[in-house]
DNA sequence: GCAAAAGTATGATTAAAATCATTTTTTATT
DNA sequence: AATAAAAAATGATTTTAATCATACTTTTGC
């Protein structure tokens, strides 16, 4: 019954257990490039794919590098980022499995503008660039879900945005705990499903470690959130929700 | 020759004297839609489209409305911005002739969560989001077009959100007289060719006005810029770039 | 042509968040 | 297990930019 595994993946893409059983890698379902893939497209796409694994704390890639292929993430979480002077970082998103990286732009340079490193063990299909490109060209449905992808990634770049200029360091984190849940879910334990630094949570609300640090002691000392190590409980979504919207 | 025609305005999208005497709207050259329709999709997107002419401060589409269609420029300039409470407004953009106005998301509510107002007037293509629905499953040049449109759309988004968190208001100030020159080029006369509001400056910063007209100032004094009523001279870009990366 | 509304100009004050400095704890590495 | 390196925790200080207040000027609608 693979469709049945199928619809479980779909169900909940970070069902890390069943990844780890796959030793060769994506399995064509789910990965964004294969499940997008037409049958008769998808043994192509599997013939020119490579299986990536990138250890915690590995750089996929870097600001700068040249940009050779697209990775799409399998199992894992990326954070992916842009810096500044060579301390400052601004977290833009998380890749989760089903996600990409690695779009080039149309300017000349093939650089890439952002960095992508994994927070914890990630695997990805890798294809080559020019493989992708001829496959745009003849892969239709591919294509046409790249740009509602894409569509939806500058909804949400421009909402982040907004947030970033109208809302205080207050709501922001506020906000970041909400996304981060939505985003991630929660464990059994109830905690949000996924292990950041404060560092790292503090890049993804656009402030600093300290300022991060000192807020969320805040919500602590009001009881909206517990913490224990990097395992954080919402205990009032409702209030957050509510100091996300407030200046 | 119709094909120089359409050469001369892929140089110079803003080539307004040739746009008014388009009386009656887009030649199917122009704008994005129909310049990436196949010859033989074209004839049916121009006669599913329809010209709408809006005037300056005009509202072409608001948050909240529910999105019913595409617009495509092809004269004039709009500013699109995301509100706050009911004064606080964030430029993300700029659409000039050429540019795609209210792409949908993929999430079940169909709004939008930017508004598009006309800064001068403006004249669009528009079509009805099922018939561009239509298109793009048919049409796969514009399929393709319109992903790489936003793949760029995303990276300007992600330098801008960087930006935002790592400049101080006198660096992206730089930047954004830097921006606005390079998207609309100079008069004549040596002026950034644009006209707009110190209010739509700052809101394009993402500040106060205040805080944009003191920065201003100080440039003034420093004689990197000269200013008279709207128009904007830049007078030492390369110091202006300098600061633009400066913290 | 006049009134109302936008937009421009500027000083004074406040508040928010970054920066700096230092200690403690946890996590990797050999 | 030892040691180095990150990450976490906080207090004190400084800086930046938002907010508030008010006057003046230019547009724009009736």
């Amino acid at each position: 019954m693979p469709t049945f595994v199928v619809e479980i993946i779909f169900f909940d893409r970070r069902l890390t257990s069943y990844m780890s059983a796959l030793k060769n890698g994506c399995d064509l379902s789910l990965c964004f490039l294969c499940r997008n893939s037409l049958p008769g497209w998808q043994a192509l796409a599997g013939a020119n794919r490579k299986n990536l694994r990138f250890k915690k704390g590995a750089v996929i890639f870097d600001e700068g590098e040249d940009i050779k292929g697209m990775y799409f993430v399998y199992s894992g979480i990326v954070k992916v980022q842009r810096s500044w002077g060579n301390q400052k970082q601004l977290i833009l998103r998380f890749a989760k499995p089903g996600d990409i990286l690695g779009y080039r732009g149309l300017g000349d340079e093939k650089k890439y503008t952002i960095s992508a490193t994994a927070i914890e063990p990630v695997t990805v299909c890798y294809v080559d660039l020019n493989f992708f490109e001829s496959m745009l060209l003849i892969n239709h449905p591919l294509t046409y879900q790249l740009m509602q992808y894409y569509t939806n990634e500058l909804q949400y770049a421009e909402k982040k945005m907004s947030n970033l200029v109208h809302l205080s360091v207050k709501a922001r984190v506020a906000e970041t705990l909400l996304t981060l849940n939505n985003q991630f879910g929660k464990s059994k334990e109830g905690n949000i499903n996924v292990h950041l630094s404060r560092q790292d949570i503090a890049a993804f609300t656009g402030t600093t470690y300290e300022t991060l640090f000192r807020t969320m002691q805040e919500y602590i000392r009001a009881k909206l959130i517990r913490v224990s190590g990097k395992k954080i409980f919402l205990l009032k979504e409702k209030r957050l929700a509510e100091l996300a919207m407030m200046h």
